[in-house]
DNA sequence: GAGATTATTACACTTAGTGCGATATTTTCT
DNA sequence: AGAAAATATCGCACTAAGTGTAATAATCTC
């Protein structure tokens, strides 16, 4: 009663090399990114670094930036779903994404997320992508808000995927522009408690 | 006692001509846009459209992109803040901002800011950009709101910003999705009617 | 091991964007 | 008006991202 295809254990050469090949490039290219920025590095010293062939490049990645979607993907917006979902329903929407994210954060405070963080700011076409990003987040948001509150107004847990993802927008630009000093759960806490008094 | 230059009047050959270049490439793009796609249309289509050197395009614009920027500039973008402040303060910071975008909406329901819509839509880099000017818009929309309500706690307006901006964003979302059948001014009412229960 | 998949590479090509310098046009100054 | 300064236009050569194609090498299936 395994799998369709063999056992769990079995993941096959190819598959792990691919993989392994996949990370690779992925190190690499972050770490010339902080290294000597984003547009500065060039793919075909991502290639070397990597020490595969420039066309090889483009068999993982679809372009340069999907290099940071993939990190941003990894990071917060593929988790917000499941994270949300994983939340008891006895609270209120905004609240259950509230503690969802706040958990998130505080269990990942660590130094690569900061230079990260640092690197998707600097350059002009980064940032643009970085707002993609938190458009997907509110997507993701308002997906699983409909499955926790099947009787809730589909609008209006649009809106609340809307606010609650904009609070983490602004508490992350108020968080940077304090240069990380503080904790970000603290932030968090503040653009989600001005929800309510800002109307 | 005139302006350090000349006259008013006097515009110059010189600044006429530019002024109308830049127009002729702008019109030129936007033609080719609608027709083709964004992608598929290329600088040396535009160029030729328009009658100049593909270089001298450059010249003009900084980047393809440019293009569509200048396009959301000159319309919702620029005018946030102005619109914004010539509101009266005597209501609720949200309701301002919700005045002054019904309008500019109300004032500007044209075909083509339809057919623009749609083509900022349709292209995954151009969406990404839409999504900068929103940010934008938050921004401009953070000032004024702060010269207008000095009293208010800073980090209130911030979050009405990001709220009220959000509201326009889901509106015109919904209401690209419905094909623009309705007026979109309806739209506005029912998202920024919103913030204020969904919490 | 033979044959089917799939990963890797090389090569040639298109397009966006930049640097630089030459030429044409407009403005300014006398 | 005409010389000189400023600026707009253009051509050319270059870099870098990204694509199409087809050949080769590695892995998987049997």
């Amino acid at each position: 009663m395994g799998s369709s295809k063999k056992l769990d254990k079995d993941e096959g050469l190819r598959e792990r090399k691919k993989r392994e090949t996949l990370m690779r490039i992925a190190v690499a290219a972050l770490k010339l990114f902080i290294q000597k920025g984003y547009d500065a590095t060039t793919l075909d010293e991502i290639a070397a670094e990597a020490g595969i062939a420039r066309r090889t490049f483009f068999y993982y990645f679809k372009s340069k930036e999907a290099i940071l979607i993939a990190y941003l993907d990894n990071g917060l917006v593929r988790s917000v779903k499941p994270n949300l979902l994983a939340q008891p329903t006895d609270q209120t929407p905004v609240s259950a994404v509230h503690q969802s994210l706040e958990k998130f954060f505080g269990a990942k405070e660590s130094k690569e997320a900061i230079l990260v963080d640092k690197l998707f700011a600097s350059t002009e076409a980064v940032r643009a992508r970085m707002q993609s990003a938190y458009i997907e987040m509110e997507q993701a948001a308002f997906e699983a808000l409909c499955e926790m509150y099947p009787k809730e107004p589909r609008e209006s847990l649009r809106m609340v995927a809307m606010m609650s993802i904009g609070a983490t927008r602004v508490a992350k630009e108020a968080w940077r522009k304090d240069g990380g000093t503080r904790p970000f759960a603290d932030y968090l806490n503040e653009t989600f408690a001005l929800l309510n008094k800002a109307t």
